[in-house]
DNA sequence: AAAAAAG
């Protein structure tokens, strides 16, 4: 079987051999004959399968009759996360290359001009995560009722992120005549009715978890102490022991906090690491994933937001600094390496708490987990240690690490509720840098001011030079605002000391308590 | 014990 056999236009095949493709891989094999023929297809498959282009290759056939009318776009793709919804239009790049079509990615976290702009020309393809879609629909901006082929992919996906009133909401808009491509790893009933309620007798392709997967990946467990700094530490000695094998690694976290906790640490330790989670800014979320696919970033510590679809081929290593607390999860998030056959490896750093949850991840892949070196049982108890490399720079540290460990319980807390999770404050500020004061000087908080605004920028923008996140006060790190947060969060921007730097009065000390 | 997605 090669592509040439499963009715595609000659534009598509040329861009498809251009590409170097062949062979269809089986989802394709089943699934694009029954779509160019104008088909309902319902494709149970996981990422990593082919799915995507099971259906681009036949939508841009189709699409090559015809034209786009202005805001009336022929073809809707939905996506339940920005970076999923950019991978498809690269897609739609990559083998539309031959073709003179429009496409529109309407995307949260972006302005709205440009993608109007787009609209108002007229999209032969249009991509979408739901809420910016709705969006756009509520301007008045676009209109649905010309849309003759509709795909909603990775359907369980949505349901678990609450979109399903949204996709049942578009569906209606869209004429019933239309053709529907329907894609979801698994079928719980919620899917199973949307499909009856919204396919029209499709044609089911069905494609095996790939088994090669799950034997390809050597997977283990890595005991830790519970403490942040335990856990930090025990992936840095891991990262370093397996340095020799790895080409990259994603590092997963269950918190977004953790994510950027995590990411400043390792950078600290001089790990060359990029971080991507929902609420960073939509501009340093495609930098850093491009940066890690391209290969200048060997590490990507992220939140699950990565843990599906994303195609990062080649990931040598996975590490779970977090034990996923739902064990799907833990599936996805090593599904990540081991792919096309490779061979992969995964760490999951386990701490005395996460037995109930490494249990249910045993359960579900029916199969015991290997212990690395030794398990839980011979965790030494920390005392706090936190062995972070020290700085020339200010006061003298204070005596006891156990006091300062009690420090950074009773002084973060207070700040911690206001924080806005991605930019609170890492615990290695108050760990393995300045001690802070009980009442800090007027000096210690422009410092921690100017330090919080160079990892914010750190997360726009990584800079070459490390040496001017360390020494931020230089200058010219900027804030980046992110005019999207919701509002809730943006108390946190009138904590401490923003507008005051060091020339804040010494009245406002008191509030800026830190 | 989470994350994601509109503003």
């Amino acid at each position: 079987m090669t592509f040439s056999d499963l009715g595609l236009s000659p534009k598509v095949l040329s861009a498809v051999t251009d590409a170097g493709y062949t062979q269809p891989t089986p989802i394709q094999a089943g699934a694009i004959p029954h779509a160019l023929l104008g088909k309902d297809i319902l494709g149970i498959a996981q990422t990593g399968t082919g799915k995507t282009a099971s259906f681009v290759l036949p939508m841009l056939t189709r699409l090559e009759k015809g034209r786009a009318r202005a805001r009336m776009p022929r073809t809707l793709i939905l996506e339940p996360t920005r970076e999923l919804a950019a991978q498809v239009e690269e897609n739609f790049i990559r083998y539309g290359k031959n073709h003179k079509l429009n496409i529109a990615l309407l995307i949260g976290g972006v302005s709205f001009d440009e993608q109007d702009k787009k609209l108002e020309r007229g999209a032969d393809v249009l991509i979408a995560t739901p809420g910016r879609l709705l969006d756009h629909r509520e301007r008045g901006k676009l209109l649905l009722n010309g849309v003759e082929i509709l795909v909603i992919d990775e359907a369980d996906r949505m349901l678990d992120m609450g979109f399903i009133p949204d996709i049942e909401r578009i569906c209606e808009m869209i004429p019933f005549t239309r053709q529907t491509l329907f894609f979801s790893a698994t079928m719980p009933p919620e899917i199973t009715k949307l499909t009856e309620k919204f396919l029209h007798a499709p044609v089911r392709v069905e494609v095996s978890k790939a088994a090669s997967t799950a034997t390809s990946i050597i997977q283990r467990l890595v005991k830790s102490g519970s403490k942040p700094w335990d856990k930090r530490e025990t992936l840095r000695n891991l990262m370093k022991a397996e340095d020799a094998e790895l080409k990259n690694a994603i590092i997963f976290c269950n918190r977004k906090v953790e994510v950027s906790e995590l990411f400043r640490s390792l950078l600290k330790y001089d790990f060359d690491a990029g971080a991507l989670h929902g609420d960073m800014d939509q501009r340093a979320r495609m930098q850093m994933l491009a940066n890690f696919r391209d290969g200048k970033l060997r590490y990507l510590v992220a939140s699950d937001v990565a843990a599906r679809g994303l195609d990062i081929p080649d990931v040598s290593h996975v590490f779970n600094y977090d034990v996923p607390i739902h064990a799907e999860d833990y599936v996805h998030r090593i599904g990540r390496t081991g792919r096309a056959g490779r061979s992969g490896k995964s760490f999951t750093i386990a701490t005395k708490s996460d037995t109930k949850y490494i249990d249910a991840i045993e359960r579900l892949i029916g199969n015991k987990i290997e212990w690395h070196d030794g398990d839980l049982s011979t965790v030494v108890a920390s005392e706090g240690e936190d062995e972070a490399p020290r700085r020339g720079r200010g006061a003298p540290r204070r005596a006891g690490r156990k006091d300062d460990d009690r420090k950074e319980k009773g002084e973060r807390k207070p700040r911690e509720r206001h924080a806005k999770p991605s930019e609170a404050a890492p615990p290695e500020a108050a760990h393995d840098e300045q001690p802070v004061a009980a009442e800090a000087t007027v000096a210690d908080i422009g410092e921690r001011r100017a330090r919080k605004e160079a990892i914010r920028s750190e997360n726009t923008e990584r800079k070459a030079d490390r040496n001017e996140q360390r020494t931020p006060e230089r200058g010219d790190s900027r804030p980046q605002r992110d005019s999207n947060r919701p509002a809730r969060h943006r108390q946190e921007d009138n904590d401490a000391t923003v507008g005051f730097g060091d020339d804040m009065p010494a009245f406002m000390r008191i509030v800026a308590k830190v």
